[in-house]
RNA sequence: GUGCCCGUAGCUCAACUGGAUAGAGCAACGGCCUUCUAAGCCGUAGGUUACAGGUUCGAGUCCUGUCGGGCGCGCCA
């Protein structure tokens, strides 16, 4: 539709440029844009007002003008020149319904872009430290990262799915060290937990699986962990206690309560994200970049280009040359690599893995770790610009208006298992998906969970419903429907009828503004309208008692705007129920 | 202290990358079920877009400053 429009506009332009009215070196960028008001017409455009300084005149001579110069065609039945120089357009009735028959060509696929047509995207979220159970805030990362993944799949791209498994470094460690406590509990070795350690009950139960399964084999006496430990303060005791697992228990015997560990929390937060709608394309671990000698590659490669300088014993790479605000180290003084070294050959094997845009969606506290990613690759001679951070402010919980703390250490956090087990993983995912990324948000557990009609999602989805109930009523009363794509559509031509036309033809568009932008949230307004105006066509119109031939063109529409409704809750991976 | 994000109706949030009279839901008030699902519809009320300047035909949106909130500023991950 606005392609059309473009054409038309562009030839204007062309005759003015001819007339010498508009420069004809000057570049003109044409914009549309849908009218808030009726009145307004379809569309409106500023052209006129954005060309009145390089054409010399005022804004209202110049649509005079651009209209005259107007190519004769069936989309537009009025032009007008309105307020300050606006050309707003009137759609001929004819091209308002014509995007009945693009559903039904389309079905399924209506408003969604040339699959695979555009650009091949990567889309890392969550990537939570295999710790533990996923949290709330865990559940904005996914249900905002998987819904922008399906936008911009939906828009034409290519789209795959990451999730960064963090399965080295010390918090791993503290977590195994904490379910071998567990399991010398278990053994009734009178040993405490330290508070620095994993207190959840997952680790207990792990503890005692491993019980279970390997007996008492890796026991080590009370005095000797406590003689490894005396005199330390919280965390020394807790490292202290790690080196003591690994001397006594082997690297192999260390290994069994890492993996169990690992293997048991990955495999619940597979499960968990799976029944959120939300599956991954690859599982990338941190520990395989080790194995690989891939940070040891990368590593060697900014010290050779002079980006990676030693220092007190530690090497350091110099961000400061990329607009950092201080070096950062990537090798420790005691020879083990930092979690940015991992990062940097994690990021530059994003990109030779060609995708010509890697988007992270992050929590908004990792902001001030961008630049120096970001140095990274253009230290390594990548593109820095292939690489688009999203973050994704954390959601506060309130529960009985009071903000509930949260603490994945402690154990006592809000899971986004019992999150979808309180309110349903649909009407979670359209609660997220609601919200833009940036915004700060208030997640009231007590409305999301008590008081969960009042959730949008049940209006949209009681919007589809009802259009499935129409067709089952005409069903039952004989009413034969088979033929309605065919029907003439000419008859359509209410408010509410027209309102809905706007909105199924906009469809499109929004999707595709949805991907460029990176905001699913604009999908789940556009259903909140789609549903408002199908509701208020649904109480003013009763389809079925209608007169042949105004009876087929309604349900045309109604099946419409059930396709394009069920299509809008697809992008934001929200079940279209047919009863409720 | 310094950097990033945010500040819109009583509450939770939108506003098509600078457009025309800033919109929804909830809460409040008043109507609508013998007819396709009332998880619905129609209506009323609610605003100096935190504040002060600036940029221009035009600002919630861009720039500067102030105030308020969140988050960073580790040889943690």
């Amino acid at each position: 539709m606005k392609d059309q429009l473009h054409s038309l506009f562009t030839q204007a332009i062309d005759a003015l440029k001819t007339d010498q009215v508009i420069p004809a070196d000057h570049e003109v960028s044409i914009q549309f844009e849908r009218t808030r008001q009726k009145e307004h017409g379809d569309f409106a455009t500023n052209l006129a007002m954005t060309l009145a300084k390089p054409a010399r005149r005022n804004p209202r001579e110049l649509a005079e003008l651009l209209i005259a110069a107007l190519p004769a065609d069936d989309l537009v039945t009025k032009v007008e020149i309105a307020g300050p120089g606006f050309i707003n357009l009137f759609l001929a009735q004819d091209a308002r319904y014509a995007v009945l028959n693009t559903v039904f060509e389309k079905g399924n696929q209506y408003g969604l872009g040339v699959p695979n047509s555009k650009q091949k995207i990567m889309v890392e979220f969550v990537s939570a430290n295999p710790t533990g159970p996923l949290h709330v805030g865990h559940g904005r990362g996914a249900a905002y990262g998987d819904a922008l993944a399906r936008v911009l799949s939906a828009a034409g791209n290519t789209v795959e799915r990451e999730y960064y498994v963090n399965d080295a470094g010390r918090q791993m460690d503290i977590l195994a060290v904490s379910v071998w406590l567990r399991y010398l509990q278990a053994n009734e070795v009178d040993i405490d937990l330290p508070e620095n350690g994993y207190q959840g009950d997952y680790v207990a139960e792990m503890g005692q699986d491993l019980l279970a399964s390997h007996g008492n084999q890796y026991i080590v006496d009370k005095a000797v962990i406590e003689g490894a430990r005396a005199d330390l303060e919280l965390e020394e005791a807790l490292d202290a206690t790690i080196e003591l697992a690994k001397t006594k228990l082997g690297n192999d015997g260390f290994e069994i309560f890492f993996k169990r560990a690992l293997d048991s929390i990955l495999d619940d937060i597979r499960q968990d994200l799976g029944e959120f709608s939300v599956d991954y394309d690859t599982w990338f671990s941190e520990r395989s970049l080790f194995t690989d000698g891939k940070i040891t590659k990368a590593i060697d490669k900014l010290k050779a280009s002079g980006d990676v300088y030693e220092k007190g014993g530690a090497w350091w790479f110099k961000t400061t040359d990329y607009g950092d605000e201080k070096d950062r180290v990537v090798i420790r003084d005691n020879g083990q690599p930092t979690y940015f070294a991992s990062d940097i050959a994690y990021h530059a094997d994003k990109l030779d893995r060609g995708f010509d845009l890697a988007i992270n969606v992050w929590g908004s506290d990792h902001h001030g770790y961008i630049p120096r990613v970001k140095a990274s690759l253009e230290a390594l001679g990548l593109d820095k610009e292939k690489l688009k951070v999203v973050l994704v402010q954390f959601a506060v919980l309130y529960r009985d208006g009071a903000k509930i703390p949260m603490s994945t250490r402690s154990g006592k956090f809000v899971t986004l298992r019992e999150l979808r087990d309180e309110v349903g993983s649909d009407a979670a995912r359209f609660f997220y998906a609601q919200r833009k990324s940036e915004q700060h948000m208030d997640f009231d557990l007590d409305l999301a969970k008590s008081q969960s009609k009042d959730n949008p999602m049940y209006y949209v989805q009681y919007a589809h419903a009802r259009i499935c109930r129409i067709f089952k009523t005409a069903e039952e009363r004989g009413i034969d429907t088979s033929a309605i794509a065919n029907a003439d559509f000419s008859v359509l031509g209410s408010d509410q009828e027209n309102a809905l036309l706007t909105l199924l033809q906009k469809f499109p568009e929004l999707l595709q503004a949805a991907a460029a932008n990176y905001e699913p949230h604009q999908v789940t307004y556009y259903l909140k309208d789609l549903a408002t105006a199908l509701q208020a066509y649904y109480a003013s119109t009763k389809i079925l008692e209608s007169e042949e031939p105004q009876r087929g063109a309604m349900l045309a529409l109604c099946a419409a705007t059930r396709q394009t409704l069920k299509n809008g809750l697809n992008v934001i991976g929200v079940g279209a129920p047919e009863s409720m």
